[in-house]
DNA sequence: TAGTCTGGGCTTTTT
DNA sequence: GCCCAGACTA
């Protein structure tokens, strides 16, 4: 078959490898993606395996979809039908689990219209729980709290099996009991309990498990570096005995630890299936070789891993530019500056850069560059569009009109917009629905029929005015949504509610949220015909990277995170400091440190043709302004292969610390400038120079000076140890 | 009950 | 420096 023909010789013995297990260690642009793809042609055309045989699992939606689009490609010249429609599984782990349980809903716990809990309504059951324990969220951070319930169910520990062993432990099983009850009356799922209970479900029931093993014969997984315990035990009990399980990852790209992503799950198929084949791709067919040679400089430091060498043929290509900036400013400007600079001089489309950072944070000087030289630019993913709070808003009123149980949602519209239902009603309206166990959305549904409510007496006149004042419109919703559309039904809500005046304050960032609205509503009308519990599923389920791909041929702003997967011919990474990247956080553990390099390494590994490595000499962050050190992967890469100021970071360590070890100031704080501009100084390192300028920044002067071998320097006089040759 | 004030905290976020 | 949550006040 021609298809074949295109593979190099390890891509080609990956794809007909087997029937078996097989792992596929595939370095950054090797082909991994059509390594997978052409896999499941192969499947098909040579092997007649029929599609529904066929499982394929992914992190995210946009690389299922990618990949349900590559196989038909493949498929339909060699005259054999696309597997559309339901015929192969391909999708993420959570979408295939959330299927799952909602066909096996009657075997489980909670009814086939269950919702999905994101991020924020978790944590607003977990504040409750802490709250309910009388314990201070100050001292029991929800965040952590989450954070640990969500590592433990990652790990297959359920309420039961939790150990506790320390204050804080103790705290959390008594919060995790509480919380999984809690959803379960809410009718709801976290992410982490989609693969939790399908991974019961295939562990308590033969049953199930035969007749899943019978119908998945064939399974391939994306991204394996990023599973987790649930994930790769899912992968082993769906594998069964005789398992054709074909896994493909590159554990130097794991950067998830902290979601329970493990790596070392790498290893231990090695070790579970002790047959297995492994394939290694080394051959690169995105990045020059100097690019490839800084990645290796520095993912090599990891310790304890399989070693790879990547190389391609496209040649050396240009240098690695590093550019030290004065602060953040001056570093966001270097990136607009050398961006306009390329596309005016080197033919670059802007839509070819893509600028990368550590934390989010650090996008604000860099889109108020754009802004300022009033060129465009796209940012991925800071605010998540579900996560915006007039989006929230309104699937809130859509979940509770589908799924009345759900207390957190109702919690969230109950009072939004305002309609004079205070912390006091609220608290009146639980107990009723306590005392009368029932829930409080029935309490409500039971009040808008009618004066003659059983409930009516329990409230004081202005506190059940208000409630009708949300009870009757929802009793509406409820009875119409059998009738109505989703788009009609959204069009309700926001009548009956009259949100648009709610959220239309006449400011910039009430007319953005209004936007976020229609836009909403268009993803709804897109979906014609949909009903609400697939709509409410796929919003959970989808990210908005998914969602926001406007075309817009301008530079695209985003974190190292969110860059996997990714490729751009021109990649820029700013914050190349020490606490930023590597960050701060990671400094006291080595896992977290090595994680940081393969951040890094990732990000370096994006890039075709050019990269920038900038990093600023001081740096703003939470409110106080510090000097910065280069960040050690700037020294961890050799010289010959960077150009630009990359001198200037290497001597930076010298000049600093060796000059003057003392960071106290011992001179009081100059009040008044000691140099002026056209002074001639003398440096230990950079020797001889010019006074450019001088400025006094909270306790210390800031010294610009040109130096006759080194060029432009910023320095900080209490630390420079100038000497003054002439004025 | 709703608006204003204060204090703590501040990495990443495929689903 | 900025944002959020919870306390405080009108």
């Amino acid at each position: 078959m021609d298809f074949l023909e295109v593979l190099n010789p390890q891509q080609r013995q990956a794809v007909t490898a087997g029937p078996g297990p097989t792992l596929v260690l595939a370095g950054p642009g090797s082909g991994k993606t059509r390594v997978l793809t052409h896999r499941i042609a192969y499947l098909a055309a040579e092997k007649y395996v029929p599609a529904y045989e066929i499982m394929a699992v992914t992190f995210t939606n946009k690389a299922a979809r990618e990949m349900a689009l590559r196989v038909n490609t493949l498929l339909e010249p060699a005259g054999l039908s696309p597997l559309s429609g339901g015929d192969m599984s391909l999708g993420t782990f959570h979408a295939f689990c959330a299927g799952v349980i909602r066909r096996e809903a009657e075997l489980l716990p909670m009814t086939r219209d269950f919702v999905i809990f994101d991020d924020s309504d978790q944590e607003s059951l977990i504040r409750q729980a802490i709250k309910d324990y009388n314990l201070d969220p100050k001292q029991i951070q929800p965040r952590r709290v989450h954070n640990a319930i969500s590592q433990a169910k990652n790990e297959l520990i359920g309420v039961n099996e939790f150990a506790s062993n320390d204050y804080f432990s103790e705290v959390v099983l008594r919060i995790y009991e509480r919380y999984q009850a809690a959803l379960l009356a809410n009718n709801a799922l976290d992410f982490d309990d989609l693969l939790f209970w399908v991974v019961r479900l295939l562990r308590d029931q033969p049953e199930v498990r035969s007749r899943f093993r019978r119908r998945y014969k064939h399974l391939l997984v994306d991204e394996f570096q990023d599973t987790n315990t649930a994930q790769y035990v899912l992968l082993k009990l769906l594998a069964g005995e005789s398992p054709d399980l074909f896994v493909v990852g590159d554990p130097d790209q794991s950067i998830y630890r902290w979601r329970g992503a493990d790596y070392r799950n790498v290893r231990r198929f090695q070790q579970d299936y002790p047959g297995a084949k492994t394939i290694l791709l080394e051959q690169n067919y995105r990045s020059t070789q100097t690019i490839l040679d800084v990645a290796m400089a520095v993912i090599n430091r990891v310790p304890d891993r399989q070693r790879k060498k990547l190389f391609t043929e496209r040649g050396a290509g240009q240098k690695v530019v590093v550019h030290e900036a004065y602060d953040e400013y001056d570093e966001a400007s270097y990136v607009v500056d050398t961006i306009s600079l390329l596309t005016a001089l080197d033919g670059v489309d802007p839509g070819d850069v893509a600028v990368m950072y550590r934390t989010n944070a650090q996008s604000r000087p860099l889109e108020e560059a754009f802004l300022r030289a009033n060129l465009p630019y796209r940012l991925v993913g800071a605010q998540r569009f579900y996560g915006r709070r007039e989006i929230k808003d309104i699937i809130g009123y859509l979940r509770v009109i589908h799924n009345p149980s759900d207390q957190v949602s109702l919690l969230r519209v109950l009072n939004t917009p305002s309609r004079g239902i205070g912390g006091k009603t609220v608290a009146g309206l639980l107990s009723v629905a306590e005392r009368h166990q029932v829930e409080p959305a029935q309490v409500l549904l039971d009040l808008a029929a009618g004066p003659a409510s059983q409930f009516a007496q329990s409230f004081d006149g202005r506190a059940l005015n208000a409630l009708l004042n949300f009870a009757q419109p929802f009793s509406r919703w409820v009875v119409e949504k059998e009738a109505l559309d989703l788009v009609p039904l959204i069009d309700r809500v926001l009548e009956d509610t009259q949100y648009h005046g709610y959220i239309d304050d006449g400011t910039e960032e009430g007319a953005q949220r209004l936007e976020n609205i229609e836009e909403l509503r268009s993803a709804a009308y897109d979906l014609e015909g949909i009903d609400l519990t697939s709509f409410l599923e796929r919003v959970a389920l989808v990210s908005d990277q998914d969602t926001l791909t406007e075309a817009l041929n301008a530079p695209t702003l985003l974190t190292l995170h969110a860059a996997k997967g990714l490729e751009f011919p021109i990649v820029m990474i700013i914050g190349m400091d020490e606490e930023m990247l590597p960050h701060r956080r990671s400094y006291d553990d080595t896992e977290s440190m090595a994680e940081e390099r393969r951040l890094f390494y990732v990000g370096v590994t994006r890039a075709e043709d050019r990269l920038f490595l900038v990093r600023a000499f001081r740096r703003r962050f939470a409110g106080s302004s510090d000097l910065t050190e280069p960040s050690r992967f700037l020294e961890d890469i050799p010289p010959d292969l960077l150009d630009g100021d990359a001198t200037s970071v290497h001597t930076w360590e010298r000049r600093t610390y060796e000059s003057d070890t003392t960071w106290e100031p011992q001179i009081v704080s100059p009040q008044q400038p000691q140099y002026e501009a056209g002074m001639r100084v003398q440096h230990d390192a950079f020797g001889q120079g010019i006074v450019l300028g001088t400025e006094i920044n909270f306790d210390d002067e800031e010294v610009t000076i040109e130096f006759e071998e080194h060029g432009v320097k910023h320095l900080v006089a209490s630390l420079a140890n100038l000497e003054v040759l002439s004025g």
